[in-house]
DNA sequence: GTCTATAGAAGGATAGAC
DNA sequence: GTCTATCCTTCTATAGAC
């Protein structure tokens, strides 16, 4: 494989990507693609023979790239609470350069659940549950992890996965988008860890 | 109209509201609407004209179900934590009724922003902030409501809206996701009360 | 109002020249 | 490796019989 074959390989790769993750698959067109790339159309099937083998290759380095940071996050050797407050600030702030990044999976995997498989295998969800388990202690309750990292997901993936929405219904309050991001932040994680710690003060109480 | 006109434009309508609902509007065929309607597929070109009328009166449809129970629910007349405990019991019931429902819109509305507009309106978010305020005391900083509104409608869309990734996961570590969402009725407005209990007892400290 | 048949456009994929 | 031209399937939409 030359210099050159590298270079459109991944012209086209690149353009691939932006208008999957933009449209998803069902509404994407080879044309857009090809045309974004620069390139002709027939040069897509030479590279990558079909769209869906195409889009197949373009799933897998999202996947690959959206659930990269976050197993590592919460292996980090710190307090708990600089955790969630870390979790929050770099998964946000890789959500604002990649906000399209969470609906293209969602919806993707929607459709077709056995793209799950591509990434579950991934994520060892009772390693990360034992570490948050043994950071809070006795005071919570193990079978609430769950809910507790659900939660902190859905805290920080939803406002940018309903960017549109959200943007939109703050608009008519007069309220920035990016500026109430940037709130967000510091927001998200306090939220998290004042319910955290007024669980663990309310099972203090019960136990006297 | 004779009632027999009424009844096939009902199955049509029908047909079209769960196929649209479930692939969206790329990805959905008007031979699939007009099989799951058991008709012909030039009937649905006479009813609705085209795909995209047909669609926007779907759209139209869903898009004022989803939003109907939102804005009412805080008006209710009861204690604040009452009404958080009510909203998840009532939001997170409906949703597991109508699971295909919020990807829908937040899919298309991020397809076709112009969407929004069909509903913006119906949302009167300085209303719902200033009930809010009102039932939160001095204890809570009005510039955080937006955000407490916006994590209220996080935890309890985005496990649904993120089903069959949540789901897997869950599956992953031994989890049924029928049971954790049973769960998730009384953990997810206990979590938001524990935070504005801890966020008004340190605002109190901090005043004395 | 409902059907069959078909027009007409769009999109994925390939052949073949260079 | 890259392009033009074209095939073939799929899909929306309409014409016209009943």
């Amino acid at each position: 494989m030359t210099k050159d074959d590298k270079l459109t390989e991944e012209k086209i790769f690149d353009a691939a990507t932006e208008i999957f993750e933009e449209k998803g698959l069902a509404a994407t067109r080879m044309q857009d693609i090809a045309d974004r790339a620069g390139i002709n159309k027939a040069l897509l099937h030479y590279y990558f023979r079909s769209k869906d083998k195409l889009f197949n290759a373009v799933f897998d380095k999202l996947a690959e790239k959206i659930f990269a940071k976050f197993a590592s996050i919460f292996e980090e050797d710190m307090p708990f609470e600089d955790k969630i407050r870390f979790f929050f600030t770099e998964h946000i702030k890789f959500l604002q350069k990649n906000p399209k990044l969470p609906m293209f999976i969602i919806g993707e995997v929607n459709r077709s659940p056995e793209l799950l498989s591509k990434f579950l295998d991934r994520i060892n969800i009772n390693r990360i549950k034992e570490k948050i388990s043994g950071d809070l202690g006795d005071d919570i309750s193990p079978d609430v992890i769950p809910h507790l990292m659900v939660s902190i997901i859905s805290l920080s993936v939803f406002p940018v996965a309903a960017k549109p929405i959200i943007s939109g219904i703050l608009d008519s309050a007069g309220i920035d988008y990016d500026s109430f991001m940037e709130e967000r932040i510091k927001v998200a994680p306090e939220f998290v860890i004042n319910a955290i710690k007024q669980q663990q003060v309310e099972s203090q109480n019960k136990r006297k």
